[in-house]
DNA sequence: GCAATAACCGTTAACGTTTACAATGTTAAT
DNA sequence: ATTAACATTGTAAACGTTAACGGTTATTGC
């Protein structure tokens, strides 16, 4: 048993040419039904693996490859790209990565796929603000074969290639365990999200829910409170919250504008007797972390969500298979027991004699 | 600016051969220290960076690695290697892992490191359980210019490439903060760990202490218990601790053996009223948590690990340099909210036509 | 029956690096 | 002066895949 099979192999081993195996392999025309089976039969007995390295070598055209993001007003997106930035970079192929970033959710998103797809990009990643809106969009994507790859946000039944993103259940789940652990299963809590309509959110109410209710059964979840991704709303909601609700003892705060929520407890004079969990990590934030006015947050780790999209995505284009559909990653709760380890960043020196350290949240 | 200089580029632009140029750049004899000089200086204006797909192609030599680490007991071990040999699948060489277990601590671990680099391997991966014992044999393998990159410990003085491990201070501040959370800053706790002299241990003990005293100085923390990886010596130990401290409101358990701690808190009663943190995650441990006895388990990522040890080894042969001499993880915290996720794991299906996924914690 | 087209298949030159070997020129020894 | 030994450099064949190009046959239209 050879250890690695090559096109040569099963060329010689059938008695044609190696044009023809690699057409028949890739679907190419020019290749009579029967040889073709007869080609993918043996390169299956075979154990016929590519060798990449002789793939990319021959292939010359270079990458290029939209990343179509809400412009970054939280860090968020920053650090999506710097994880995109940084696989791109350790691939060890040249390949051009052209942003292409809209002001706000469903704003321009469309517009911005469209002139990737216009540009002939090799792949796209894409954050979907509104799914919906880029349906017929991504479908033409599809037709035209051009990969898509989705982070943080689902688009399903529109033909992408991969999603990318943090897993929901596990996010609720474990912020309803914190603040039932941390409140001895007692006391009224509630939760704060965008908008129900968001999968990803609805998903991690559900989830905490479930959870409160299963492990938790003697604590009262309040109803959920929708913001809309406004800040005026979310203040204004949450100060009606906490007036109709003085012995609330816990919140959940899915937002990403979890500043303004955070000032109508202030406000409210409860900052001090509310166990609060958040999502995501800035610098805004990480203050009432210290300050330990919130408890703990949940950090969707961006830079590994841009990481782990890229790869699926270089991976598909270089390879032609995707490797899974589906990156689902486990959120880190951040607290101030580590959050030191989340603000000390990479710093990378050019030079190789200086000895740097990575680290890899 | 051309965006690929190739060796070529080099020889042409200095009127030698690529011969020449290759020598010149990898330090082979036969090249005169005249054209050594020029060939080096050009390489740095031109901004040459070696073709990685193309030095896989020519090297037909097909890596082989050791991997030297204790014969699994628990399941970390065998994640570790499963992370590894993921890697190695994904690396897209033919790569031979070969594995040297020993049974425990300080057991025979010189003799399969030397069986290792008897064998001529081209890297080491490398659970230095006594980093001590090694260090003679290390030096050598660091002066037959054999990298090593530890797993999960370090071995400092020894001329290791790099070591992979978990943010021990993250690991120790987090469980202080979480229980001091739980316990709302008052209260005694207690931590156990196998011996001082580990230095992974130690830290993980002074950082949960550190942030104790500073976050919740009205806690009381008792002198840490040592067990020494002896299951008896920490039942023995632990029912000791229970009975001089009946009020005993909270444990950190940084031992790998858990569950005996676990028992003599059980057998002594007090396991529904001590808030309980663990390290690690294995089958006994999974029972505990969901029945609420653990309140959390700090979780630290094997498979990420091995998977990060693979890549740096691999980085270091192919590409001749190293990207990080230190990976530190972020160790995730488990708790029967997010258990489940750490619970399901991948399932391969070798057919690209099923739909998979991978679960990426 | 002959040219024109199509369908199929083989051949070959890239891609950039490594490595063995050949070809220089230079010095030292016979 | 001739040769052997050596240091330095050039040459060319790999590595496995891709893609463009030529060359076969068969099929069609006149």
């Amino acid at each position: 048993m050879k250890n690695n099979i090559t096109l040569f192999d099963i060329a010689d081993s059938l008695g044609v040419s190696i044009g023809t195996v690699h057409r028949a392999l890739h679907d190419h025309p020019g290749v009579s039904p029967m040889t073709k089976t007869k080609v993918l039969q043996m390169a299956k007995t075979l154990g016929y693996r590519p060798n990449l390295a002789a793939r990319y070598l021959s292939q010359k055209r270079h990458l290029r490859i939209s990343v179509n993001t809400l412009k970054g007003t939280t860090s968020f997106w920053d650090e999506v790209r710097a994880g995109i930035e940084a696989a791109a970079k350790s691939s060890g192929m040249k390949i051009d990565v052209e942003y292409r970033t809209y002001p706000g959710i469903g704003d321009g998103e469309k517009e911005a796929f469209e002139a990737a797809l216009e540009a002939k990009v090799n792949g796209i990643i894409l954050f979907p603000s509104r799914p919906g809106d880029l349906r017929r969009s991504m479908r033409m994507a599809s037709r035209s074969r051009t990969p898509v790859v989705c982070v943080a946000t689902d688009a399903p039944g529109t033909g992408r290639l991969a999603v990318v993103s943090i897993d929901t259940m596990a996010s609720g789940s474990l912020a309803a365990d914190l603040l039932g652990r941390i409140l001895k299963g007692q006391g009224k809590v509630a939760v704060t999200l965008s908008d129900l309509a968001i999968t990803e959110h609805a998903e991690k109410v559900k989830a905490f829910k479930n959870t409160l209710a299963s492990l938790y059964p003697a604590m009262n979840l309040q109803a959920p409170v929708e913001d809309h991704d406004i800040e005026s709303e979310a203040y204004e909601k949450c100060q009606k919250l906490f007036r109709d609700n003085p012995d609330l003892a816990g919140i959940y705060i899915t937002t990403e504008a979890s500043i303004p929520a955070l000032r109508a407890a202030r406000d409210a004079g409860m900052l001090d007797r509310l166990a609060i969990v958040t999502t995501d990590l800035f610098p805004a934030l990480v203050d009432e972390i210290r300050s330990g006015a919130v408890t703990a947050t949940i950090y969707q780790r961006p830079r590994t969500q841009g990481l782990m999209a890229f790869r699926v995505l270089h991976e598909f284009l270089v390879e032609g298979d995707c490797p899974s559909f589906q990156v689902t990653l486990a959120p880190h709760l951040v607290m101030r027991g580590n959050l030191d380890f989340f603000l000390k960043r990479v710093s990378f020196e050019s030079s190789p004699n200086y000895r740097t350290q990575i680290q890899n949240a």
